[in-house]
DNA sequence: GGCCGGTGAATGAGCGCTCAGTATCCGAGC
DNA sequence: GCTCGGATACTGAGCGCTCATTCACCGGCC
């Protein structure tokens, strides 16, 4: 339970210097993580320039001398969430064995989400608060990450190692489960962050390996 | 494609009366989707009351004749999001055999949020903007659908007719792609509500067909 | 001495919400 | 038919406040 996992993207100064970067100065990394913080328990139009920086001992001023404002903080967190995301998946994508890379990607994902729920749920829900610009830089990124996924499967079916399943479909299967990890996930719950990955790794691979179309007619009534 | 689907949850008159319910004044009616529009597109703090009653025509004073305050508009929307999703549910729980019972909630389910994804992005995402009791009152509300897909997994289980599954997990499955449709899906994109529906139905079976504890004890790096 | 990191008061924009006033409608009284 | 009283819906000016951001200033360290 110890190492890899923490509630908080910095549990140490060591780790939030790994997580933020090592080229930031570590009143810039505090920035952040409060940040992350009041972002994610109040929304990004919630949380006041003094809510962030008060929590870091600075007065209201002081973020400025870091970020060029609060949106930029906003945008820096997000990113830093999406390329560290990426990162995680990247090694497991060139795994010979079909089934085992797409498992492995789908735990590293699903465990990358449970371990950084809190920034995940920064990332994920104050897009609309990005500026257009930064907005789109962070779509390209998710772009990424979808390739990751749709390539593994898109593979496993040519290799012939899972059925003619829709690789679509699939693949916003898995980034639905991984992504709303975000929303309910605590630590301390029935779960840990690698049981949650290998039950829905489990439940990838059950997709794959045999068919989804067998769809009857609908009834048609829904109401 | 036409009847039940609304991208709005208001398309016509006579659907948001049944909508928002018959007792509310055709103008309350108006402003609480416009509500939905604004609350969906930007959040709950970043919409200003001019924004919300500009859209109807209104000046800002008007909104406080048929509501006590912000909140209370953002509160109406929300529980009527989560009481209209119930009462997709009932009926649906009585049927007897255990798998068509499972397959036709998570149908509906996923049914009403593909329909109604704008409504749910605000009942899902503005949660955090409401007052604790209105919030805890939303909890329970949330804890009867939670309960529906429980006691349907479980019945499954002691009927035989499910196999030994990890019932909780198999409801943050369920729940989790149902909820994060609100966050992705579009219309006009590749799968029409029904056919998600069918999609998802397939594969909560497949989870609860199925062992899902062989997971092996995990090698540790998550890096 | 100059630079870095920080202060805290000031600024001006914009917020939710209030309220005195107004237009419109409707039924009662004659 | 006409007037009147009162209820209802709404206006729009604006109050009191908070916000993000700026800036003149300053202490300590190379």
């Amino acid at each position: 339970m110890a190492g890899s996992a923490a509630d908080d993207p910095a549990g140490t100064d060591a780790e939030s210097a790994r997580f933020w970067g090592l080229e930031r100065s570590e009143q810039a990394r505090r920035l952040l993580t409060s940040g992350v913080r009041c972002f994610a328990a109040g929304g990004f139009h919630a949380t006041t320039t003094r809510d962030i920086t008060s929590a870091v001992g600075l007065s209201p001023g002081g973020l400025y001398v870091h970020f060029a404002s609060k949106e930029q903080l906003l945008f820096e967190i997000i990113r830093t969430g999406h390329v560290r995301s990426l990162d995680t998946l990247r090694g497991a994508e060139t795994t010979p064995d079909a089934q085992a890379r797409l498992r492995e990607l789908v735990r590293r994902f699903v465990v990358w989400h449970a371990d950084h729920h809190v920034v995940g749920r920064v990332s994920q829900y104050e897009l609309g608060a990005l500026s257009p610009q930064h907005h789109e830089e962070i779509l390209e990124l998710r772009r990424f990450t979808t390739t990751v996924f749709h390539d593994a499967v898109r593979q496993g079916i040519d290799e012939r190692a899972f059925a003619d399943v829709d690789v679509h479909r699939v693949v916003r299967a898995i980034l639905s489960l991984g992504v709303d990890l975000v929303r309910w996930y605590r630590p301390g719950g029935a779960d840990s962050p690698q049981q949650l990955g290998d039950f829905y790794a489990d439940l990838t691979l059950r997709m794959v390996t045999s068919a989804t179309e067998p769809s009857p007619p609908p009834g048609g009534d829904t109401a």
